[in-house]
DNA sequence: CTCTTTTCGCTACGGCCGTTGCGTAATGGA
DNA sequence: TCCATTACGCAACGGCCGTAGCGAAAAGAG
């Protein structure tokens, strides 16, 4: 990695932050569907051509935007694991519905699903895109991976449990409703699903 | 519901039947990134408002024409929950796995996944969409959600299962997935998701 | 037959995405 | 200092989506 040795007109940092904050105010006002790149660049008084060298794609700058505000979800094993995931679901389900608020422009009906959407899609159409939504996903994701590792080799789970299954199982049910069947996403509904899925559905 | 008394020129079913085959030919040769409206209105040989009567959207003719491939996956309950669901989720399975090979053009990697999420991303943007979409899914999965519930009046699962919270750790296990975790989607992962999901995590 | 209504094809347009070409600015190397 | 290299701003373009305006065609109503 040779830094700052390289040879010709450094790239400007400025034009960097300047579409970052411009691109991000306009997505957080208007949502994903009216955001325009054209717009972008005239927002942060730079050439499309300067943003386009940077995000080759609509849909790269979008994915970049969302991974800048994914935060690993702060949760650690307290002995109780229903407990745990209660608040840790609770979290994901509240930055959803903050998406959605954030994200919602007066007109339109573009919600956190929308944005979720988009970016699944945006993963789909490009496969360096695809990557980074696996990468963001799995850092977000890693510290509770960790924890379910914990509660089985403490005895509150299954010896035997698939702890990546089970994972699919949590977040799957929610990203399902809230992409496909677009039903309510609230704090019932977790302990509805943490309930089947601890105590599982046979017999 | 007045049929054939209208008033003025009659719409051409032709047109209809022209227009969606076209579509279908051109989204399975080239997949949904290279799917373009002025090239199915000029294969169907049709003027492009005469599509946007019907369709007014990119989006709505895709999703019709997505709804019109889904037939409602037929399953019986047979006293065995565990075989009916492991053929169940493997025709799921099949079915994205045709669509991908299908949907993939030379190129890109448009990919079963890139389908379902343009679906998704469509029912977010449009609210018609979007109840187009969610019904699609309740006819296609309504046999599953029977036979769960016979499997649970029957005695083969816990008579306190929530069937929809159920039918949600299978079928959002599998889309999350597809959709995101972009990991394999395969008889032997079905077969772990059943486990998992019949037994149960805890203790 | 004439009038009204709806659809049709055609053309043109505005907005957006992403690309290209060109002259210019900023940096390191010889 | 002069050169090669890379980034920048600007302008223009092609392709696509969705819309609007227009005259013509196809039906029912009087």
């Amino acid at each position: 990695m040779e830094r700052g040795a390289r040879r010709g007109r450094p790239r400007s940092e400025g034009a960097d932050v300047r579409i970052l904050d411009a691109a991000l105010e306009l997505l957080l006002e208007r949502g994903y569907v009216q955001f325009s790149v054209d717009e972008v660049a005239a927002k942060a008084e730079v050439a499309k051509t300067t943003l386009y060298r940077r995000w080759p794609t609509k849909d790269h700058l979008i994915v970049a935007l969302v991974a800048r505000l994914q935060d690993a979800v702060p949760v650690e094993y307290s002995g109780d694991v229903r407990a745990d995931l209660t608040r840790y679901l609770g979290e994901i389900v509240a930055g959803l519905d903050r998406m959605r608020r954030a994200g919602r422009p007066a007109t339109a009906d573009d919600t956190s699903a929308g944005l979720v959407a988009e970016v699944a899609a945006a993963a789909a159409r490009h496969g360096d895109v695809g990557a980074a939504v696996q990468e963001m996903f799995r850092r977000r994701n890693a510290l509770v991976l960790n924890l379910l590792e914990q509660a089985r080799d403490n005895g509150e789970l299954r010896a035997e449990v698939d702890v990546d299954v089970l994972f699919d199982q949590l977040a799957g049910a929610l990203y399902y409703r809230l992409l496909i069947t677009g039903a309510v996403l609230d704090a019932a509904y977790v302990d509805r699903l943490l309930a089947g899925v601890l105590r599982g559905a046979a017999r």
